[in-house]
DNA sequence: ATTAGGG
DNA sequence: CCCTAAT
C-alpha cells in the first residue's frame, strides 16, 4: 500500500509532484472552496494524518476503480522511464550556462554581423570575391560559394556537450529560394554605384545583372557552434573591424550604424536573453514552489527536493521560463518599433499613389536577416497588374520577391527525434527568424533612400529610369505591420506540425505522422490562401522565369509582405490554424494527464508537450475536454481521425478518477507525506 | 501567467 | 479554437 503511494508521489526530474496541489477547480469550486483553500495551509498536517487513516481504510474500496489501476499503471511506467529527452534538454545545465543549445534549438540565432551576401557573384570578377571572403573571415571558404539553392543544408555535427544530442548547424547560409539575385525583367543592367552609402550586411547589394538566373549564396558567416552559442550573432554589437567593408562596384559594404534601422539599433533591443535571470518570475517560481509545491517530506520527494535546490532545477525553471518568455521577448522590441513605424502604416493608404517604391519596400518585407533578391520588373507600359492607383500614364515599376535568404541556424534536436522533428525544428527556426521582422532600404546610387513621401520620380527612380542605380536593403525590423495594411495576414503554416516531436522514450509510441516528410516539399505558404503575403519562403523548382511570370507579387504584394510567421494575432487576427490532435498527442496528452490529473495543464503541456509550440495549454485543456466527450458518446457520432477506443477509455478513466479523487488525491499525498515525516 | 468554463 | 473571468 504504501509503496504504490509512493508511487504516486514520487516522480523523476522535473515532474512535478503529483501532490500537494488541488486542481484549481476544486479549490475554487463550490462551497468547499474555501475549506480546502484555508485548510490547506493551516491545518494541512492535521488533515492528511486524519484523511490519510480514512483514506487508507477506503482505499480498498476506492482503487477498485479501475482508473485507479490505470493510473497506477502508468505511473509505474513512467518511473522506469529514463532519461527523457525532453528533460534531458531542459535540464542540461550546460545549456543554460553557455548559452544555450536548447535555447538554440528554438530561437534561431542569426548571424547579421558575419553577414550574408549574396546574389550574381558571378558578375564580379573572382578575385572580388575571394577577397570578400577574405575581409569577413570566413572560416569555411568552401561554403563561401556554396550553392545552397533549393535545399536547406544542414552540417550536422556532434554535439560534445550535449550528449545525444545532435547540433545541427544549418549552414551558415540557407538559400530558400532559387536564388537571391536581382532581376531587372527589362533586361536592364543595373549596377550598383555607390559612394558614400553601404549596404548594411543583410544588404542586398545586389547588381541587377541577370548573367546568371541562380545566383550563389553567399556565406560570410561562420560561427559558433552550440557550445559557444552565448552569442547572439543577430543581435550582437557590431564590431567595426569585422565588419565586411568591400567595395564591390562601388558599393561598400559594411554595416551603417548611423541609421537607426541599422542592426547597430536593434540588436540590443532585440537581444534575446533567454537565460537571463528574471527576478520577478524567478520569486514567483520560487513562491509558487514553496507554497504548494515542493514541500519537504519524506525521502519520497528527493528528487524534487533535490532538484527543487539544485541548479538543475533552476536551470530548468529558467529554462522553462525562457520558452513561455521567448515570444514576448521578441515582442519588447516590436511594440517599441510599432510606434515609430506607425506612420508607415497610416500613411501607407494615402500614398500608395506616389508610386513609392522605397515606401513600399520600405514597409513591405519583414522578417529579420538574411537576405533577399527581388525581381524587378520594370513594365513600361500601362498596366493591368498593378492597382488602380497608378496614374494611367506611369511606367509601372513591378517588384517581386524570388527568393529569401536565411542566413544561419542553429538547431539542436536528439538523435532519436525523426526526420520529421528535424525538419518541424527547422521550421521553426526559419519561422522565428522571418517572424522577427525584416525592412527593406532603397538604396539608389549609392545613396540610401530615407524619404519615404518620396515619388520615385522625385528620388530619380522613376521611369527613365536609372534602375540600374537601384538597390535594396534588407534590415531586420521588428516593425508590427499594421493590421489594416495585412488584411488577410495569414501566418505561414507549418506542414509538418501533425509531426509532433515527442523525443521521449521509445516507450511512448511516437507521432510521426506522414504528413512531416512533406514537410519541405510545398511551398510553405499557403497558397490556397490567396494571401497577398504570399512570399515563396521554401525552395521552389520554379524558374526565375516563372518567378518573374507568376508575378505574384506586384509592387502591392510586396507592400504588404510580412514575413510575419509569429502568429501574432493581434486585433483583426484570424482564427490559427486548426490543427487536429493526432492520435500520437491524444497519447501523450492522455497519458500526461494520467499522471497529472486534470488540473495542471501548464505541466501537462510542460511534459508532452513542451517542443510543441503550437499547442498551449489551453488547447490540451480544451482537447482534453473534447476527448472526454468524444469518449462518453457513440462511436458513430464521433467525427474526425478515430482516437483508438483504447485511448478514450484511458480518458474515460483518467477523468473520473480524476475528478471524483481529486480530494482524496491531495489528501493521500499529504497523508503520505505525513507519514514518511512521522515514520522515518 | 494559469486555470476553468462557456461560446 | 476563441474569449473571458478569476486567480
Amino acid at each position: 500500500m504504501v509503496s504504490n503511494k509512493r508511487l504516486n508521489c514520487g516522480f523523476k526530474g522535473y515532474e512535478a509532484p503529483v501532490v500537494p496541489r488541488a486542481p484549481r477547480s476544486i479549490r475554487r469550486r463550490g462551497p468547499l472552496k474555501k475549506l480546502v483553500e484555508d485548510s490547506k495551509l493551516c491545518a494541512f498536517e492535521l488533515l492528511a494524518a486524519v484523511a490519510g487513516k480514512l483514506l487508507l481504510e477506503s482505499e480498498s474500496s476506492a482503487s477498485s476503480n479501475v482508473a485507479d489501476g490505470k493510473v497506477q499503471l502508468a505511473i509505474c511506467r513512467d518511473g522506469n522511464k529514463k532519461a527523457q529527452p525532453n528533460d534531458d534538454k531542459a535540464l542540461k545545465s550546460e545549456s543554460f550556462d553557455q548559452g544555450s543549445c536548447a535555447e538554440s534549438a528554438f530561437i534561431p540565432e542569426i548571424s547579421v554581423e558575419e553577414c550574408n551576401l549574396l546574389s550574381s557573384f558571378n558578375s564580379l570578377p573572382r578575385e572580388e570575391n575571394d577577397s570578400v571572403i577574405e575581409h569577413t573571415h570566413v572560416n569555411s571558404s568552401s561554403d563561401f560559394l556554396k550553392q545552397v539553392e533549393s535545399d536547406i543544408k544542414l552540417r550536422i555535427c556532434k554535439d560534445r556537450s550535449s550528449d545525444g544530442n545532435t547540433t545541427c548547424e544549418v549552414g551558415g547560409s540557407v538559400c530558400i529560394g532559387d536564388s537571391f539575385n536581382c532581376k531587372v525583367d527589362s533586361g536592364l543592367d543595373v549596377q550598383l554605384e555607390d559612394d558614400k552609402n553601404r549596404i548594411g550586411d543583410l544588404s542586398m547589394a545586389n547588381t541587377f545583372t541577370v548573367k546568371n538566373p541562380i545566383g550563389e549564396c553567399v556565406n560570410t558567416n561562420v560561427l559558433i557552434k552550440s557550445e559557444s552559442s552565448v552569442k547572439l550573432p543577430l543581435y550582437r554589437d557590431p564590431i567595426p573591424g569585422s565588419l565586411l567593408r568591400k567595395q564591390w562596384n562601388n558599393v561598400k559594404l559594411g554595416i551603417r550604424d548611423d541609421d537607426e534601422n541599422s542592426f547597430g539599433c536593434n540588436k540590443s533591443s532585440t537581444k534575446i536573453r533567454p537565460f537571463r535571470p528574471q527576478p520577478r518570475t524567478g520569486r514567483h517560481k520560487l513562491r509558487k514552489m514553496m507554497t504548494h509545491r515542493y514541500w519537504k517530506v519524506g525521502p519520497n520527494l528527493k528528487d524534487c527536493e533535490l532538484y527543487n535546490t539544485s541548479e538543475g532545477m533552476k536551470s530548468f525553471y529558467q529554462y522553462r521560463k525562457s520558452i513561455y518568455s521567448r515570444e514576448r521577448c521578441q515582442q519588447v522590441p516590436i511594440k517599441k518599433r510599432k510606434i515609430s513605424d506607425h506612420s508607415f502604416a497610416v500613411a501607407y493608404d494615402q500614398d500608395t499613389s506616389s508610386n513609392s517604391v522605397s515606401k513600399l519596400l520600405e514597409k513591405s518585407l519583414r522578417g529579420d536577416k538574411s537576405s533577399s533578391a527581388l525581381i524587378l520588373h520594370r513594365a513600361t507600359g500601362a498596366s493591368a497588374t498593378t492597382k488602380g492607383h497608378q496614374k494611367s500614364k506611369d511606367p509601372h515599376v513591378k517588384l517581386s520577391i524570388k527568393s529569401f535568404k536565411v542566413p544561419e541556424l542553429y538547431i539542436e534536436v536528439p538523435e532519436t527525434a525523426t526526420v520529421g522533428s528535424l525538419k518541424r525544428t527547422v521550421m521553426e527556426a526559419v519561422t522565428a527568424i522571418l517572424g522577427g521582422g525584416i525592412r527593406v532600404g532603397v538604396v539608389h546610387q549609392g545613396k540610401k533612400v530615407r524619404e519615404d513621401h518620396r515619388t520615385l520620380q522625385q528620388a530619380g527612380i522613376s521611369q527613365c529610369s536609372n534602375l540600374d542605380n537601384l538597390g535594396f536593403t534588407l534590415e531586420p525590423s521588428l516593425t508590427h505591420i499594421s493590421p489594416s495594411m495585412t488584411p488577410k495576414k495569414r501566418p505561414f503554416i507549418l506542414p509538418c506540425d501533425a509531426d509532433e516531436q515527442f523525443p521521449r522514450s521509445s516507450a511512448t509510441p511516437m507521432i510521426d505522422s506522414g504528413i512531416s516528410n512533406t514537410s519541405f516539399d510545398p511551398p510553405l505558404v499557403n497558397k490556397s490562401d490567396h494571401d497577398v503575403n504570399n512570399i515563396e519562403l521554401m525552395s521552389s523548382p520554379k524558374t526565375p522565369t516563372d518567378a518573374l511570370m507568376d508575378g505574384a507579387v506586384n509592387v502591392e504584394a510586396l507592400a504588404v509582405v510580412p514575413v510575419n510567421l509569429k502568429p501574432k494575432r493581434t486585433e483583426l487576427s484570424q482564427r490559427r490554424t486548426r490543427r487536429p490532435f493526432s492520435v500520437g498527442e491524444v497519447e501523450a496528452l492522455v497519458e500526461a494527464v494520467e499522471k497529472l490529473g486534470t488540473g495542471r495543464w501548464r505541466d501537462v503541456k510542460m511534459r508532452a508537450f513542451e517542443n510543441a509550440d503550437h499547442r498551449t495549454y489551453v488547447d490540451l485543456k480544451d482537447k482534453w475536454k473534447t476527448l472526454v466527450h468524444t469518449a462518453s458518446i457513440s462511436p458513430q457520432q464521433r467525427r474526425g481521425e478515430p482516437v483508438p477506443q483504447e485511448l478514450l477509455d484511458r480518458v474515460l478513466s483518467a477523468h473520473s478518477y480524476w475528478s471524483q479523487n481529486q480530494s482524496k488525491q491531495l489528501v493521500k499525498c499529504l497523508s503520505d507525506a505525513h507519514e514518511e515525516m512521522v515514520g522515518a
